[in-house]
DNA sequence: TACCAAAGC
DNA sequence: TACTGCTTTGGTA
DNA sequence: TGCCACAAC
DNA sequence: TACTGTTGTGGCA
């Protein structure tokens, strides 16, 4: 940090954090490395044996497939995931991301290492009477079951694909995605050849040579999101969860209408279908947690129903892997794998060392997951409710100052227009800067508690003096 | 980092590592942490307990006295380690000092979850081998026991202290350290009361408060030192491992007086005793890491003897606390302690463990360890294998920065002149900064493999950029 | 409050 | 050759 | 090579 | 109120 910055952070900037020099050290060495000492004591120790020949780890190769992979169950195409992580790490190899993968996977690791050395040293220490707390909590827990509502997730298929499809109907059955160099969906032919929500094109076109990619357009699929919403709003309050689903509390539609939710469920969808010529998926249970995880499995075009009842809604989530379940990604699903936990119904196996962890994990949660409970409350969130707004671009990596500079105000002025729109300010504005090996930085300022940031101006005064 | 330094970064260091921005981005938000939302699906989950009251964990008060505890017994006192640990904590409190303490507890705390998580895992694949393949390095590391040679570590009582005793001989018997502000070592008198190396006087003062501190004089240490070793040298080649200690080799000396080692060594410390008036304590045995250890035994003014044969060594060292061994400090202790390991001997009774955890601990070393087995060479190092020179100084905690680069190239000053004297000169700068919260940074400088610094000017020319 | 990691679409 | 852009949550200091 | 943690006196 | 100064080793990126 030069004289300049160092003055200014040190009148405005908190985040110094009052840590100031108070020693200076020079030492100058023969190397920066000494060779082949004698150390000391050390003397007969003989070297340790040299790395072995670098090979993926399982866990590095299950990354290749990318965020959404193992989350949503494809099949039916014509390679096994395995082969298409191989290709997909082959297509990556020596690039700067897959490093970045591999620190993610090497620090995922450590992590599970340092849950499983907690585990084991409260295994020593426990105290027999887990088992009985654990049980007590489940039994407290099942108390608050609430079979009553009919909670509904309806979830449109390959989204943006099919909007464009709407516009093209030359698409249909042809493979291709949407994005320019990264793929936000992929149409459900090129899902058969591997092709993913978060590839890039040039993978993708490893697995699908011939796979077809259109540009992005969110007014088309803004649009498509109303009509969708618009229709489900007739069977019930619902609460959108993103552009392509909502929740749907439904039962005083079934209640009134006399039907079976599966019924209703199947009206709402053709509704959908013949109004806006999207398709959508759908799961029914008596909660959020188990529609959310049910509405997947007979995607695309198609529905699921738990029954409402305790048995069937734990008889429903207890085979399914932990990574299914909302909340849980790659990471936690690492994590819980690590301490010998892998289907929904081995949290209950295990509920004496989850209780034993319960400090390290959102233990309550996860026994509710296991009861299949969840919120069954669908409320539109206002629109004041938003807490952010943000804008992030991407460009060639660079170390020039002034170019960088320029970037970041074009990306605040963006930003600006977007806030000045939607009549938004903010107290917080943060900056975030990605190297070209995927690190993050980020720099953050408040103000002041009752000084409110709308501006371009405020942005780049407040914000780009972070650094 | 300004523009001016990012130029020259690019030009010159390789610290920047080629870490390039790609990305930037804005958010700007209403709040910089959001209170109280409705965390979608975890409603139901109950907030955790908040943090127990604040108790000082064992491995803080254990810390509390200081790096030399633990290593040199020190017994006989007026209160027990614990009450001296309470006292200095107390005194602490409050201070960075202790938080940075704490800081570090908590990471080697986690290091200790971490490598036992490991050993967790590694249990759960041992295929039942181990303990046949660690009794076989054993053997193989038996087999290179050499116990034909005497070797005798010397090392002096209370060094600095004793120097000042000389020169003013009332000081006998009382409690006085050595050191302003901050005490390099305490008389024996003041250690009863729990003074030590490394404790700053006014903690010393709180368990001592008659203690009387001496200034450095550190011609007297080297002039005492000088005369020292000239007398080891006429028993044999010796070793120097610092001012106040010497391996020497006293096999020949033995067989050609025809005199046991205890005599031989009898008179060492007599003869050294009646030239400088300066006790010593000695350890002798077969090797340098058991001599070391067997030193402190008989400390003050004693000595320790330990049978050249294989039983006698390892009896000897099989039920010394770990942190005895040289090496073996506070962190490497707690990991140890974490596998289970206290003593030596329990080096043995885990071999299986440690076998298995062979690439996260030096596995051999440890074996070897705990066979009493170590290096015999005593070999004197030449003026020319010194590595490098340093300076440091401690300073009020400055935000200035101008005053921070004046203490730096004040203490540039001080090394070049250190250099200059000894007609040094090395090719790799090192610049460390100390925060007032003890954490620190260093920066370091490689010009070129043939490009070779001494004096001031290359000094902060190479360095003072770094920052 | 500030920063980062995780998670979702 | 090449790996997005948006929002939210939770842990930690 | 550069940076940090650990260890010792 | 307050917690050094010097040298070396070893792991990791
Ligand atoms: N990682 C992403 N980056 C950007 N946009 C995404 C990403 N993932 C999904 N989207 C966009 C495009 C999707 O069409 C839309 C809805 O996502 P999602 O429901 O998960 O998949 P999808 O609707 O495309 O297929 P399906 O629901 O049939 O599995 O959100
Ligand atoms: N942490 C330290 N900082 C600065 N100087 C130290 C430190 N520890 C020791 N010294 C100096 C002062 C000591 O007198 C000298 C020799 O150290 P050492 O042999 O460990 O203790 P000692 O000789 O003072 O007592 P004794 O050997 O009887 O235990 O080195
Ligand atoms: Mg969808
Ligand atoms: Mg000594």
């Amino acid at each position: 940090m030069s004289a300049s910055d160092a003055s200014r952070a040190r009148t405005r900037s908190p985040r110094v954090k009052s840590r100031s020099p108070s020693a200076t050290a020079w030492t100058l060495g023969r190397a920066a490395k000494t060779t082949a000492t004698t150390a000391h004591h050390h003397e007969s120790v003989p070297i340790r044996e040299s790395k072995r020949f670098e090979v993926p780890s399982e866990t590095l190769m299950k990354r290749m497939g990318g965020p959404s992979d193992g989350k949503a169950g494809l099949s039916g195409g014509f390679r096994t995931e395995e082969e298409i992580n191989q290709i997909l790490y082959e297509g990556s190899k020596g690039s700067k991301f897959l490093e970045d993968q591999k620190r993610r996977d090497k620090d995922t690791q450590a992590k599970v290492d340092k849950l499983r050395g907690i585990l084991a040293k409260k295994l020593l220490e426990a105290r027999g009477n887990e088992e009985a707390c654990a049980d007590a909590i489940l039994a407290q827990l099942e108390e608050t079951r609430d079979l009553s509502r009919v909670i509904t997730l309806v979830d449109a298929d390959a989204f943006y694909a099919a909007c464009h499809q709407l516009e093209d109907p030359s698409l249909a059955g042809t493979a291709f995605g949407v994005g320019g160099g990264m793929l936000t969906t992929a149409s459900y032919e090129a899902r058969r050849y591997g092709c993913r929500s978060a590839m890039p094109l040039f993978l993708a076109k490893l697995l699908c040579p011939h796979i077809k990619s259109l540009s992005l357009k969110p007014e088309l699929y803004t649009r498509a999101s109303k009509a969708i919403f618009s229709i489900l709003e007739k069977y019930g309050p619902i609460a959108p969860a993103s552009l392509d689903e909502a929740y749907a509390d439904m039962t005083d539609y079934c209640a009134n209408e006399g039907v079976t939710p599966a019924e209703a469920v199947a009206r709402m969808r053709a509704e959908v279908y013949e109004t806006t010529g999207l398709t959508v998926s759908a799961g029914v249970s008596p909660n959020k947690t188990l529609s959310k995880i049910a509405a997947d499995i007979n995607k695309p075009n198609g529905q699921f129903v738990i029954d409402p009842t305790a048995e069937a809604c734990q008889a429903f989530i207890r085979d399914k892997p932990l990574r299914k379940c909302y909340g849980i990604g790659r990471v936690t699903e690492m994590l819980l794998n690590g301490l010998g936990l892998k289907t929904v119904g081995d949290i209950y196996k295990h509920r004496c060392r989850l209780y034993l962890m319960r400090d390290h994990l959102p233990f309550r949660w996860l026994l509710s997951l296991y009861l299949g409970l969840g919120s069954n409350s669908v409320k539109r969130a206002k629109r004041g409710d938003r807490k952010s707004y943000g804008a992030e671009k991407t460009f060639h990596p660079t170390s020039d100052r002034t170019e960088l500079d320029n970037m970041i105000k074009r990306i605040a002025k963006s930003l600006a227009k977007d806030v000045a729109r939607s009549e938004f300010s903010g107290r917080t504005i943060t900056l975030s800067i990605k190297h070209d090996n995927f690190q993050r930085v980020t720099r953050a300022h408040t103000p002041g508690r009752n000084i409110w940031i709308h501006s371009y101006q405020d942005m780049v005064k407040y914000g780009l003096e972070l650094l």
